[in-house]
DNA sequence: GCCAACGTTGGC
DNA sequence: GCCAACGTTGGC
């Protein structure tokens, strides 16, 4: 059973148009040092899907992308607690759905994103991906 | 740039 | 095991 995800990116220093850039291949998601963002990503399952978010700046979502790779170690620390995914973009998402958006949408209320908004890795329910899709123009939802 | 919310750390 | 202090995140 597939399930779907959001990845939460500064743009300025890791970009959706940076995740294109590393292709089929994809890239790991390093850098979390969040027990439960990490929790996220080792019931990450290889074909699952995700929303990749801008934080900071652009706030809405831009991409799907897909777990090319279950958990591993991050590469970018010694420390063996931290491990992470890899991930390759799948493709645009038409019309970026912003924050304001989610937040002004009563069937997302419950999204993790309006509710934990410091969470970096978080759980996304079907019925929260449709909507996010269709609002975005991708319809059928991938 | 500010600050609220949250997670982590460490003294007791 | 509690909780105050601190650091970080992220929306505004």
């Amino acid at each position: 059973m597939a399930a779907y995800w959001l990845f939460k990116s500064e743009p300025f220093k890791w970009s959706w148009e940076m995740q294109k850039a590393k292709g089929e291949t994809g890239e790991q998601w390093d850098g979390v040092r969040n027990y439960q963002a990490r929790n996220n990503m080792r019931a990450m399952q290889l074909g699952d899907l995700g929303f990749f978010y801008h934080s900071n700046e652009g706030l809405e979502v831009v991409g799907i992308v897909e777990v090319c790779k279950l958990a591993h170690h991050d590469t970018t620390t010694d420390d063996p607690r931290w491990e992470c995914v890899d991930i390759r973009a799948v493709k645009d998402v038409p019309r970026p759905v912003t924050l304001e958006e989610i937040k002004a949408n009563p069937r997302l209320s419950g999204m993790v994103l309006v509710n934990n908004s410091r969470l970096s890795v978080q759980p996304v329910s079907p019925e929260e991906w449709v909507e996010v899709c269709r609002m975005g123009g991708l319809v059928p939802a991938p």
